[in-house]
DNA sequence: CTATTTGATGGCACCGGTGCCAATTGAGGA
DNA sequence: TCCTCAATTGGCACCGGTGCCATCAAATAG
């Protein structure tokens, strides 16, 4: 396996200096002979310039930093596919880094993003701790957080209070008096804490909700577990989920305790996956626009490196998505 | 913003040559003030050598650089997830390249990651065409197929031949006669055409069956409205799906059209989503073990650029998931 | 026919590191 | 006190590019 070639080797094999050679690439003026030289040399070994090289005369890498707390789900990948393709269209690389929900990994790639000079950092962090603060206080390049506000600097984020409050508010007007809400950590503020709070404001405008919180996490397995044993001693009216993930645990627990769906318990999620409206009954849920927040992350990123002004918070909207795993009024 | 500092600014600050700074990294011996006065200074300003600098230097990266169809299918996410899981441990970072499905982007971005230096390569590739094969005959860095297999490299890769052909005989001994298969576009060599004929062989052994063989892609949508065709001319005893998320559309437009899963029609589908167990009735599936596909795509890589010795091809192997969306012989 | 302009190319310093080799320093021995 | 030797540190070339500036030859002007 020979060696990679150079832009030194292809200026010796073309009886030239690499001057002219960097010129073919970058666009100077040249005798059409030797363009066609250099042309065929670079053909033949399929050269192409180094880009790490490049970037370090340029002081910049045309490389954007994503840090993803995982990649199998479904909003981390439909957000980063949105991010990408963004980028992809405007010359520049992701660099996707999976920290798998790991604080400390999470720290030590946001190092290795920075010594790796990208231009700009993506963070769908799921928290935000003293030791992220400290380091983003240090840094000088722009970053934006998806999904969590960060007060000190741009966020990208779901309207969960407002999502949560509305349907609070739905889960009122049907008339249920005995709901259960799975929730997960607080140490995710976003669905921990905003959404549940949003739910819980949105029952409670009259007291004669009894109302259970249960905190889960968002795996399959914990919140099914966590269901199950819930219904061995109670049987609440309705269970409303903090994600779709847990919904779809939840129909799992319900359905092998022999329960139907909605007509003995209804069943609400939060996040709008494709599989919702597959399943049966369909999942009533509210859909967070994913594609949407990469796009705007993206967009707001190059918006800091070219020096424009951007707002400190984006929210994206919600949309109510009625399936058939709530019990309607008065059936 | 300030300018990022680089090492050249530490060693002045400290007194120093960017010598001594780089023996701090890299482990030389220093007197011990020495060191505290380059620690001081590098806590204060968050100094990090630059990655590109340093793999300038030693002509290589230690960036695999990953080639992924799609971000947001089970499939892929989880065969990502594994190899990141594997490179980091060995301290190499995954430089993971989303190209949507375009043959177009596919060959750019295989260019691009050369661009970079990377020190290898991992295709989840979903075809191999002429332009793919010229490319790779020039390159002189190692890389690994997963998923379809590539004759003049190395490539992990389903067993999906004898999975089909299990699934084909499960059928078969089931008692059912009249079977519709949903498959992909026969570019897609590994499941279009491997993983058909597996199927078919394992049906065919007696020539009672009525096979219907049709031809979807990778998504929901259009699987579903082929299906919900299929449908209103046509109930046969069982849909064999090549994926699961097929199994799924399939499942709604069986469930729209009023029938029953599995007394009506059985289903089932490859690949053994988490999802599928989740669901009512729980989907027979072949389960595909991704994350030793992954696992063995980022050690063979490794192992390739360290020069030892791979096999050519390495088949994952598959288990039967069955769940209860067939109907059993004699109900 | 010489002076001037223009296009093509070469030379060189620099980007931010690494690492070999030489120079410097200080301690211990003669 | 002078020399030797080891521990530190500095100097420098190089990694693979870029781009400014100088050079040189040919073409055009005067």
């Amino acid at each position: 396996m020979r060696r990679k070639i150079t832009m030194q080797d292809v200026a010796d094999m073309c009886g030239v200096t690499k001057s002219t050679v960097s010129r073919y690439f970058n666009g100077g003026s040249m005798k059409e002979e030797t363009r066609k030289k250099i042309k065929a040399i670079i053909d033949q070994y399929h050269y192409e310039p180094n880009t790490f090289a490049q970037s370090l005369k340029a002081r910049k890498s045309k490389i954007i930093g994503i840090i993803a707390p995982c990649l199998d789900s479904t909003v981390s990948s439909r957000i980063l596919m949105s991010i990408d393709e963004y980028l992809r269209k405007h010359n520049y690389t992701s660099l996707i880094i999976n920290t798998n929900h790991d604080d400390t990994l999470e720290l030590k790639s946001m190092e290795s993003l920075w010594r790796m000079n990208v231009d700009g950092m993506i963070l769908l962090a799921t928290s935000v701790s003293e030791a992220h603060k400290a380091f983003l206080n240090k840094i000088d390049i722009p970053f934006v957080f998806v999904g969590q506000q960060y007060e000190e600097g741009i966020s990208i984020i779901n309207n969960d209070y407002e999502a949560g409050k509305m349907i609070g508010k739905y889960v009122r007007q049907q008339g249920f008096q005995d709901v259960v809400y799975v929730s997960v950590d607080e140490e995710d503020v976003a669905v921990g804490v905003n959404r549940k709070q949003g739910v819980l404001d949105g029952l409670s405008s009259d007291k004669k909700h009894h109302v259970k919180v249960l905190t889960a996490d968002f795996s399959y397995s914990k919140t099914e577990v966590c269901m199950k044993q819930l219904l061995q001693e109670y049987h609440p009216e309705i269970i409303i989920c903090a994600t779709d993930k847990q919904a779809l645990a939840t129909y799992k627990a319900v359905q092998d305790s022999g329960l139907h769906i909605p007509n003995d318990i209804s069943i609400i999620g939060f996040g709008g996956y494709e599989v919702c409206s597959l399943i049966q009954p369909r999942l009533t849920t509210v859909k967070f626009d994913n594609e949407k927040a990469g796009f705007l992350a993206a967009k707001t990123i190059l918006d800091l490196i070219n020096k424009h002004t951007v707002d400190k918070v984006q929210i994206i909207s919600y949309e109510f998505m009625e399936g058939d795993s709530v019990r309607k009024r008065g059936k």
